[in-house]
DNA sequence: CTAGCCATGTAACACGTTACATGATTAT
DNA sequence: ATAATCATGTAACGTGTTACATGGCTAG
């Protein structure tokens, strides 16, 4: 029972949206898909050389003198076939994220209120600057991108974000709240 | 620049709230922690290993016929200290799921709507499951548990998955309408 | 002239899951 | 009987990060 590798496809379903080499794949990927999606140069190489020996891509081998070949990927209708029966498959099970702030919190009689309460605020602050980053791809899409046919699909993405990074804002002010409350009844 | 193996830190923290063996942290972990860091066994009994060698802990081995031998650990003063130090150290960058249900939607133009609503319908219905389970979790813990100081933490703690989980629920209903508006106006 | 981007890749390591191995006790 | 729970552990594997290696081109 071999679980399936999801950043394969990834890098597969890239290729299709015109991204040709390992470089643009990371570009794109840093651009669009880093806030749920993460991959590394040191997996996609070794992926497109896999989709490749799997017969889902081809590569067109340039020389270049005194520079590492450059390589061109092209998805295979094999490829494209095996990304579209993964894009059918149903999703086994919903992500749970390990949150090292959550972790600490746990053990929060460990600790003084103070300790806590600065952990929170600056939690607080990473998430505001994440909504606000969110809330600056969005413009940018809505501006430049309107024509694209995949940009519904990315606000709709985006929107997940804005809304779990407001929910765990909300959280965060009001768990703030509640924790300075009960410093002030010791006092 | 080696990065903090936090897995480590929750083991050593599970061992100041009274749990000696690596089959009662596990059963904590998987009543109380499981929403936002798993651990299993393969990595429980090495860890608590590990904590040994360092000085973290202490193990009393009783030998027992026909069984692995018993083993109890107990957290060191060491120990302690370590856990205060990782406890006051400030989280370093919140984390990002891998989220399988947006890497899909994200190439969205490659599926047919229908697909995709029932990819969302499949992952609200998962969603929902897991709001339930937190809110039988919470009641538990009221009705049970008032007693105990680590309660308010705890409840802290699954009010974050509550509401992320509720922020989720909401984008997957809006998602789900606005894609079936638009398959509404391609007829 | 130097910083940053373009461009490809590998090796070592860290983290985590799963399957396997073993076997007693207890509840149905 | 048989399923579940108690209880400990390892080995193989999969996934992913980081650091390193190489070097040209371009903008300030």
């Amino acid at each position: 029972m071999t679980a399936i590798n999801h950043t394969k496809y990834a890098i597969l379903g890239l290729l299709i949206t015109g991204c040709r080499s390992g470089y643009s794949i990371k570009q794109l990927i840093d651009k669009s898909l880093n806030h749920f999606w993460k991959v590394s140069y040191g997996q996609i190489y070794p992926t497109l050389k896999q989709l490749v020996d799997e017969g889902y891509a081809t590569v067109k081998q340039t020389p270049q003198d005194g520079k590492p070949d450059k390589k061109e990927y092209e998805i295979t209708q094999e490829g494209k076939l095996a990304l579209q029966d993964w894009l059918q498959a149903p999703v086994k099970d919903i992500p749970t994220e390990k949150n090292e702030l959550l972790l600490k919190l746990f053990f929060g009689t460990e600790q003084t209120n103070s300790v806590i309460l600065n952990q929170l605020a600056q939690y607080l602050k990473k998430l505001k600057e994440r909504y606000t980053t969110y809330l600056s791809i969005e413009q940018m899409i809505t501006e430049n991108l309107l024509a694209h046919s995949g940009s519904t699909f990315w606000i709709i993405t985006l929107d997940y974000g804005k809304r779990t990074t407001q929910a765990a804002i909300d959280w965060c002010e009001v768990t703030i709240e509640k924790l300075k409350n009960v410093q002030e009844e010791k006092e």
